[in-house]
DNA sequence: AACCTCTTCTACGATGCGTAGAACTCTTCA
DNA sequence: TGAAGAGTTCTACGCATCGTAGAAGAGGTT
């Protein structure tokens, strides 16, 4: 999967935390950053490259929503890291050995639930 | 924690399988790909203000180790995606639903053993 | 038709990485 | 003991990515 630059995924955490479509400006008013528009927009077409996030090219103007969930997202992530192992139940060990016990329990559950 | 570019990767690739000290060359004759012997001692170079490798200076020619295990190494990174969420559970959540049956009985096992 | 807003195109500087030559150091053998 | 060879460090170049944003184009509103 493609990797986000620091504002780049800055813009995807104000997407992820509205879980709504934003335009362009909306961002830059929720970014701390001072920030000319166009470099919003610059970022946003990057990100629709990547595809973390689609766009509403009808509506004007126009409204960027996060493609994935950011759980998804990062569950993604997690996933990609585990499947480049070739000792993929070793990873998981190491993983497991260093949750906190609350985490344990959740994933206890969690599997479960499955 | 600090990335790894493609050959980067190659190199710690051979130091884990191997889980040996191995000199530059060794590393080169490892690599598939004809490297010149200085650009294999860079990227050690690189490695090893990474954190990735230690290098034992006592040594002639210097001898390189991985400074981590592959699983430790990965297991770090999947607490790293996951330490970046503010809604860890909800990730763990997407992970555990994504993961193969087998790899879920896994992970039951590896929380009971804890 | 003119203006304003929004979008696209283009570009520049910084950084990281693959790559490797040039120069330096250290050991060894004649 | 000095020359040769192997190994290491220093330096650098080219390319890709990313933050940044100006210039130019498009489309609606008055």
């Amino acid at each position: 999967m493609a990797t986000l630059g620091d504002l780049e995924r800055s813009v995807m955490d104000v997407l992820w935390d509205r879980d709504a479509a934003l335009s362009a400006n909306d961002l830059r008013d929720a970014l701390s950053a001072q920030l000319a528009a166009t470099t919003v927009l610059t970022v946003l077409s990057r990100l629709e490259n990547k595809g973390f996030v689609t766009r509403d090219r009808d509506s004007r103007p126009h409204l960027y929503r996060a493609a994935t969930t950011r759980a998804d997202h990062m569950a993604e992530l997690m996933h990609e890291v585990l499947g480049t192992a070739p000792d993929r139940e070793a990873v998981l060990a190491r993983f497991v050995g260093q949750v906190a016990p609350g985490e344990a329990a959740a994933l206890r559950r969690l599997l479960d639930g499955k």
